[in-house]
Order: C-alpha cells, then structure tokens, then sequence
DNA sequence: TCTAATAGTTAGAAAGGCTAATTAATTATG
DNA sequence: CATAATTAATTAGCCTTTCTAACTATTAGA
C-alpha cells in the first residue's frame, strides 16, 4: 500500500465533510428555497433523467426504497416534482420535476455555487485545474457507489 | 467570474456527495465498531486535542452546542469517551478518550482508509499527487466553515 | 392458473439536527 | 462586596432523515 495512496484517503477523509458542510449551510439560506441535500441531488438526478423510477433514483442517492418513497412525498407535497405511474409497468412510477421545481432546483444551485466560488477565488489558476482535474477523477470513482 | 471557478464550483457539488456516500458505507460495516461520521469526526479532534471543551468540540464540528452535547451523551453511553469538568472553569467540561473509543475509531478509519484506497488504487501516481494537492487546498479553504 | 418476484408504500423506531429556556460558574460593575 | 451580565453546558421539545419489517399491487413464469 503506496503511502500516496494513504495520505490521498487521509485527507479525503478529513475534507469531504467539512466541504460538505459548506454547501449545507449554502442550500439552507435559499430563502424560500429551502431544500436539503438529498432533495436537491434527487431532483438534479430527475431533471437529468425524466420519468425515472423510485428504484433508479434510490440507486443513484445511494438510499433505501423506503427513505426515498417519504423523500418523494415530501417533494410532491411542495409541488417541487410529479409522480405519476408508468403505462408499460403500473408497478412503476414515473418521477419529473415541476416548473416550481427547476427554478428552486436552478437557484439553489446557483447560490451554493457563487458561495463556492468565493471561497476558492483567490486560488490560482492553476491551483484551480488541479482541483478541477481532482474532482473529475474521484467523480468517476464514487459515481454510483462504486456499484 | 471565471469558468474555471465554476467548473471547480460545479463539480464540488456533485462529487463531495457521492464520496461522504462511500465513507459512510464504509464506516457502518466496522462490526461492532459502528459509529457515524461526526461521531468519528468527534472522536478523531477529541484525540488531536485532549481535554477539549464541548464548544471547541462544536466549533469544529459546525454544529450547535446541544447538538454536540447529545453526541456527546451518545458516546460517554458507549464509554467511548470520558466527561469530566475543567479544575480550572468549572462551568467547562474536559473531554478524552477511552481505550475502547481508541481502538474503534482507529478500526474505523483503518476500515474506511482502505476502501478509499481500494478505490482509488488503478490511478497514477500523478492523478494520486493531484488528488492530494487539491484536498489540502480544499482542506484549508473550507477548514472551520470559512468563518 | 397459481406462485414468484418486483415496485412501491406504510408503520414504527432511532438518530441527529435545531431553537428556546434553564442551570451553574465566572467576570465585571456600581 | 453584591449584584448584574456573560459564558458553558444541558434539558426540553420539535422536526427531519434514515432504517427495517411488513404490506399492497402488479407482472412474469411454472
């Protein structure tokens, strides 16, 4: 075991959270738009990915059918996303985003980004590419939890 | 604003996600040692830091006094860590670990270590170094919620 | 057709956050 | 020096998110 390779999980280890933290407390002061991270990354997924099911989207948040199904109930409720049924499979239901949906979804996404952005904005240039670089990288390798 | 800063920004949000994901899995197959993620990240500063108070403990956290003090509750409970009160501000509480807190927050970030590092064992050493360069980047940035 | 398997939901419990109010100890002030 | 203000932690009460187990409805298969 490479100490690179050591030192890599390390540091993520220590990082992730505290990254994660700052884009809580971002999604949190949408005022009105006030989504949690799974709702949020649940609805990017249904916008990238229309009239997907409840088995698709708990695989994708990495979340048990049950956890989603009252994630879901809570979306429809605020009118943030439709659940219709399937005509192939009326097993099946069939998530989309509302008009509501997008613009809370988009203005959530744009604030916690410019946040960010103004934390990381007296890095370099370069510094910037390799965090680019970076987060592809281990996009590619947890992408699905590495399923 | 530049669209390097916004990829960088953009790829954060989808990326932290998914990697606290595989953390998370990880640390919840220690058999026995099953603790969450800010318990471990409790126990982790209390180590670095003997004898710190619950509000340092808080601070780094980023969360709030009575929410540390549950937490804190939960693992006094399992007697992986010792309360006791400051000689010097009694109003203050002193806070270490056990032997048992010890060795399960050691099992665990061994645990979790691996699987990132079984993750991520098919890079390069040159993606590895990038990796690790944008996380200490990251890590100082974000370090204490930027306050 | 009757049984298996699959998709989703419901019920109920535990955990982890929060705010507001409380207790105890220390510091500052009239 | 006595009392007021501040600080450290806890308690109370709430809400949200997650889980497992059990249930319903639909489809697929023997």
């Amino acid at each position: 075991m490479s100490k690179l390779l050591d030192a890599c999980s390390q540091t993520l280890m220590e990082t992730a959270p505290q990254i994660m933290q700052a884009i809580r407390v971002e999604m949190r002061r949408g005022r009105g738009s006030d989504i949690s991270i799974p709702q949020f990354r649940a609805m990017r997924f249904i916008q990238r990915y229309p009239d997907s099911s409840l088995s698709s989207l708990a695989e994708h948040l990495g979340l048990t059918p049950p956890s989603v199904s009252k994630l879901v109930d809570g979306l429809v409720n605020q009118k943030l996303i439709l659940r219709g049924r399937s005509p192939e499979d009326r097993r099946k239901i069939t998530l989309s985003v509302t008009t509501t949906g997008s613009a809370i979804v988009n203005s959530a996404r744009i604030n916690a980004r410019s946040t960010l952005a103004e934390k990381m904005k007296n890095l370099s240039d370069s510094d910037l590419r390799s965090i680019l670089q970076a987060m592809q990288l281990l996009h590619l390798i947890f992408n699905d939890q590495g399923k």
